[in-house]
Formats: structure tokens, sequence, C-alpha cells
DNA sequence: TTGTTATATTGTAATATTGCAATATTAAAA
DNA sequence: TTTTAATATTGCAATATTACAATATAACAA
């Protein structure tokens, strides 16, 4: 076949590969990494930051944003990008019990 | 193209963005999930535990081992799979850093 | 209205991923 | 040695992702 069988999984599996898919991509990591790193929100030069092209930034930003991952304001004709934080808490949370998990096991 | 340009970006950006690709399908997090439920090592029935044929599941197994977030021993026709913690940390750490920048944000 | 700027969408080609049947490999058991 | 059981590899078809040129859209500026 080739698409993915997501329906033969849960729904708290599912929604975990659907965040980390959509940070599987350096660039991704990248636009996150930058949004972390600049202070202020009011920030449209996402672009300039990547080697990539325009439409390619626009569509990674997309795929950020559909996960949740990053939120935007329509700032005039720019846009203001920003991690949001619940889905990053999210994320936390499952790694938080998996740690937890972790310190009964053997290996 | 197609490909994605991995040689762009930094090595912290790769890496990272390989690991969340590692985990970026709903068997690979139900394969991470059960080795966390299960107490023993000794577990040669993940086949069973999922909806997938059996040559699927050792891709998945592999990519999960190819990304060190698992490990396996063999144990005579068995193979014992187990969570590498080192790996992990990795994660956790990278999102702890996030949690701690994220702290001086607006949003 | 006519630029101009910032971002999104569309179309398309290249490449990667997913899934499984068939087959191979490997090690213990008979 | 032959069989059996567990896992890996190969080959292939279906689908998804990545990247970008060209184009569209939307909002402000002149």
């Amino acid at each position: 076949m080739g698409a993915s069988k997501s329906e033969s999984f849960s729904a708290e599996h599912n929604e975990m590969s659907t965040l980390f898919k959509a940070l599987s991509h350096p660039a991704r990591i990248a636009i996150v990494d930058y949004l972390l790193k600049v202070d202020t929100c009011i920030c449209g030069d996402i672009v300039n930051e990547l080697p990539l092209a325009q439409p390619t930034v626009s569509q990674h930003l997309a795929a950020l944003k559909n996960a949740n991952i990053i939120k935007g304001n329509i700032e005039g004709t720019a846009i203001c990008y920003c991690i949001n934080p619940d889905t990053i808490a999210k994320i936390v949370s499952h790694f938080g019990a998996i740690t937890t998990q972790l310190k009964n096991k053997c290996c």
C-alpha cells in the first residue's frame, strides 16, 4: 500500500506521532529554534533565516501551524508567529510519563 | 526535488529531526509504549501486539533501533528489545531547554 | 487606483515512506 | 541433519513528503 494504517492505532498514539511528524524535518526544528531565540513575537523574517525558498518555508510553517506547535497572528501584511506552549507542554508531559516508567526498567 | 535539504541545516537540528522522524509513526509510538508497559525486557511478541504484518513490524523496529531509541539483544532465536534511556534523556533535555526559553516569551 | 510587500496556493518533479508477500537467515529443538 | 520458530531482507506497488517556479491573495503605501 503505502499509506500509514493510522486507523488501526489508538487516538493517543496517532496524536503523538502527528506531533513528532511535524517536528521530523530540520527546517521545522530550525523554525521552532528561531522562534524561541527571538524575543519578540513580531517575526516576519523566518524566510530569510532558512536556506529554502519562500513557498517551501510557507509549507513548513503551515505544517507546524496545523499540528498546533506554532500560532500565527496576522499583523497587517506580516504574520506574527510564535510557539504554542500548550502543545510543547503536551509533548513534555508525554516524555515525563516515559521517564517515570523507565525508572522501573532493567535496561 | 523531493529530498530534504538536510545538509543545509545544523547537526543539532538534523539530529533532533531524525529522532522525531523515528517517532513519527503510530506503530513506532505503540512499540515504545509497549516496551515501557512490559516489565521484562525479554519480549519477542511485539508482532502480535500490532495490527501489522511481521515484515512491517520488523521495519519499524529497525527504524527505532537505527535512531537509537531502542536496543535489541539477541537471545537465542528471539530478540530482546528495550528502550534506550540515553536517547530518551536527549529528547527530554531538548524539551527542557525549550520550556526554559518559553518562560521569557510573550505568547 | 496602482504599486509594493508579505505570505499562501497550485502544479509538478524528485524522492521517501509504508505495507506486505515471498524469501532468506539464524539458532535452537528433534 | 532436518525441522521449527523468530526475525530480517528483498522487491514492488501505493501513497506521502519535499522543494520550488509560477501565480494568487491580501493589506498597506503612494
